[in-house]
DNA sequence: TTTTGAGTTGTTCGA
DNA sequence: GTCGAACAACTCAAA
């Protein structure tokens, strides 16, 4: 049946708001534009691109599903889903609606912008007003580049010179429609995109997060309210309370970085300079992450530095797999590892332990720890997670020097000294003393037994000599510049 | 074009 | 236990 746009809403034009990684009703410029124009046809299309090598994860089509779930609340319940490539879906909607505007908020995933401008010029081409707004970034990735025209290497001077020193104040957040009409009729249901596991092994997820654009406020509020004060040095700290999680929300969307920045940085009386500025760092490298994604669109898949092509990875899937599972017998790696199976997401000092671990002293290829924290994490996201990896391995943007390889028995007495962050994922290790938490092999016979540890039985024995895989490494590292 | 200073997050060793 | 130096050399950004 086709519905004319008179028996919705006579005397307005329909305008289609294509969702896509923005999922959120407030600061959405696209949104703001749609609502301008009349009657709001919300959708969002699952597009799964069989060409496409970074199809959603596991936790992610989780936390997609949950988020999309809310935002259809928002909308009173008028959000349109369906599945199937994205401009046959939109050709078809406009069809049914009569519509004559398409918005959104751009993308910036090399296979994502193609595909959009593809569509845009198609949509053009039927005589579509089509616009696309930036919803995502502080600073879109094409404005920030060196005096000589290419793109920056390094994080301190694309941050200090390329963006702030040009755009000190990046956009303010737009607030929300005063008013939406929407168009009047339903696609098909959300849970038809089969989104959700049908085994459900979600539930630990779902206790550790809220997705939405409520979590995301209640997550931002609760942020500034508890974390951002001592958040320079507290932030290191696994087990603290400084720390934000908001990446899986800026992620999907659910709240705009615009917010995110305006709302730290507005709140500067109450909090120390070295805090607040160390937060929105971070928040740059998120951008970061992006500008190096953008002009490297093979990121994900390339070394940066080609000279890494020559480095020798191991191919040891035992190792690989103990590493996944959280089997290396090394406590803050493997407290890291079931914490993200467990709740998604690790602490960002944690992600670095776990990584450096991976490929430094298991010397396996930074692409497979990439590929298993895609399939893993809920705040996933190509440019961060590509962009973070290869930091790691060396071969990335900026990199730490090869030397740099983390101890992470040092690591783990520096920043979980007591050990509380261990204990909570590996209760197995609970009544060890803080002495030897992170050094359970070091233990004296009586005390493991005390502890009801028997280590090869209850928790494994360590699987790599610290030592001669950190010497094996370097070594390896060594070869690449000869 | 050349030069100069600097670059997110560490570890180990020896005094 | 604490502290500073060594660990290499390179690439980047900007004057």
């Amino acid at each position: 049946m086709k519905l004319s746009k008179h028996e919705n809403s006579p005397q307005l034009d329909v305008a289609v708001m294509w969702f896509r990684q923005d999922l959120r009703v407030s600061d959405n410029v696209a949104l703001m534009e749609a609502s301008k124009v009349g009657v709001v046809l919300p959708i969002y299309i699952l597009d799964e691109s069989t060409e496409d090598k970074w199809a959603l994860g596991g936790a992610s089509r989780w936390w997609l599903h949950e988020s999309l779930t809310a935002l259809n609340k928002k909308l009173e319940g008028k959000l349109w889903f369906a599945r199937g490539e994205a401009l046959d879906v939109l050709k078809n909607v406009i069809e049914q609606s009569g519509a004559k505007h398409v918005f959104w908020n751009r993308c910036y995933e090399p296979l994502a912008m193609s595909r959009d401008a593809r569509i845009k010029t198609a949509l053009k081409n039927d005589g579509i007003c089509a616009k696309s707004y930036n919803g995502s970034l502080l600073f879109e990735p094409h404005i920030s580049v060196k005096e000589d025209g290419t793109p920056y290497k390094v994080f301190t001077p694309f941050f200090r010179k390329g963006c702030l020193s040009r755009f000190p104040e990046p956009e303010r957040p737009c607030g929300i429609p005063s008013k939406i009409v929407y168009y009047n009729q339903k696609g098909i249901t959300l849970s038809r995109l089969g989104l959700k596991p049908k085994v459900k092994w979600y539930d630990s997820l779902a206790k550790a997060w809220n997705p939405g654009e409520d979590g995301a406020r209640q997550r931002l509020e609760e942020f500034l309210k508890n974390g951002i004060v001592n958040y320079k040095t507290g932030r290191n700290i696994p087990s603290g309370k400084n720390v934000s999680r908001l990446s899986p929300h800026l992620h999907f969307g659910e709240i705009s970085p615009h917010r995110v920045w305006h709302e730290v940085s507005s709140s500067s009386e109450r909090i120390p300079n070295k805090d607040s500025d160390h937060f929105l760092s971070e928040l740059g490298w998120r951008e970061f992450s992006y500008n190096l994604l953008y002009h490297n669109q093979d990121l994900p898949e390339k070394n940066l530095q080609p000279k890494f092509d020559r480095f020798p990875w191991v191919k040891e899937d035992s190792a690989l797999k103990a590493w996944q599972e959280g089997r290396t017998g090394y406590p803050v790696v493997d407290a890291g590892m079931k914490a993200l199976w467990h709740t998604g997401y690790i602490h960002n000092r944690v992600r670095m332990i776990v990584a450096s671990f991976l490929v430094k002293n298991l010397m396996i290829d930074w692409r497979l720890g990439q590929r298993w924290f895609w399939d893993t994490l809920v705040d996933a996201d190509l440019a961060n997670n590509s962009a973070s990896w290869q930091w790691v391995a060396g071969s990335g943007a900026d990199a730490a020097p090869f030397f740099r390889i983390f101890n992470p028995v040092t690591q783990g007495e520096k920043f979980d000294p007591d050990g509380v962050y261990v204990k909570k994922f590996l209760p197995e290790l609970s009544c060890i003393p803080k002495k030897y938490i992170h050094s359970p092999w070091l233990a004296p016979k009586e005390v493991l037994v005390e502890a009801n540890v028997c280590l090869g039985k209850n928790y494994p024995e360590p699987i790599v000599s610290l030592k001669e895989s950190r010497e094996k490494a370097l070594s390896a590292f060594n070869e690449l510049s000869n």
